[in-house]
DNA sequence: GTCCAGGGCCGTT
DNA sequence: AACGGCCATGGA
């Protein structure tokens, strides 16, 4: 049976219900009146390629240490700023990537996330990329879930499922984004395409979590009947 | 013990 | 352009 991302989402919104992402700590903000959108950030490059168990807890010695903030960690100590981030993997590379940007966006928008994000995406999304240490997921991931700005992302699990289901699309990052951003915004408006691209690849991460994992449990996947891969599998 | 996770960079073909 | 090695912890 053929599927197409509409189709898709139409399944995993069923399946999952709103997800509403990206995960974080709303209570802490309020009690510290710090900005959640940081935190996305900071999560962002800590999760790359790596168990978000394992970010939950670098996230949360930052916090005890109250260092989950944009001006702390552009001024931090490179030895104290790796060993809180330690359980997240690559914690030398990590912490070299996070005092870059935080260094980046308080030097040159004063720490100032409205600043920030309330430019051209396409103007942000290369700035972003012309860091080191962001590239195009870490990128979008920044700009959907703290910059609340309507652009897919595109993870590991979101190239599998395009490979197994099969959609007809080149397996390259710009590929799949211009694919889904394209199918996606011939039935939703403008202004429900931030909203869209946030619950579909939340759920796409929770579809490949729980079922297309590398080893996948076709059997009780919810897009079973939809997929090639499930199908053969089943045969 | 082995495999894997919500990548990205760099050097080599 | 494509590919391999590298970065590293913790849970399954």
């Amino acid at each position: 049976m053929k599927i197409t991302p509409i189709a898709l989402y139409d399944i995993l919104l069923k399946e999952f219900g709103n997800l509403n992402w990206w995960p974080k700590d709303k209570k802490y903000h309020e009690k510290n009146s710090s900005d959640p959108r940081f935190e996305v950030i900071i999560g962002t490059i800590l999760t790359q390629n790596t168990a978000w168990s394992n970010v939950e807890k670098a996230i949360n010695n930052l916090k005890e240490k109250n260092m989950l903030d944009i001006k702390k960690i552009s001024r931090s100590d490179m030895v104290i700023l790796p060993n809180l981030i330690k359980p997240s993997g690559y914690f030398n590379q990590k912490a070299e990537r996070l005092k870059n940007l935080a260094m980046y966006i308080y030097n040159n928008y004063n720490g100032n996330l409205d600043l920030f994000f309330n430019r051209n995406p396409q103007e942000i999304r290369d700035e972003l990329l012309s860091q080191n240490g962001i590239g195009p997921e870490t990128a979008d991931s920044i700009l959907l879930y703290a910059g609340n700005l309507p652009i897919f992302v595109v993870d590991a699990y979101t190239k599998r499922i395009c490979q197994r289901i099969p959609f007809k699309v080149d397996i390259k990052y710009d590929e799949i984004q211009d694919f889904f951003q394209s199918e996606l915004s011939k039935l939703y408006k403008a202004n429900k395409l931030t909203k869209v691209y946030n619950e579909l690849h939340a759920q796409i991460v929770i579809l490949g979590k729980t079922y297309c994992k590398k080893k996948p449990n076709c059997i009780e996947c919810p897009i079973l009947k939809n997929c090639n891969f499930g199908i053969q599998l089943s045969k």
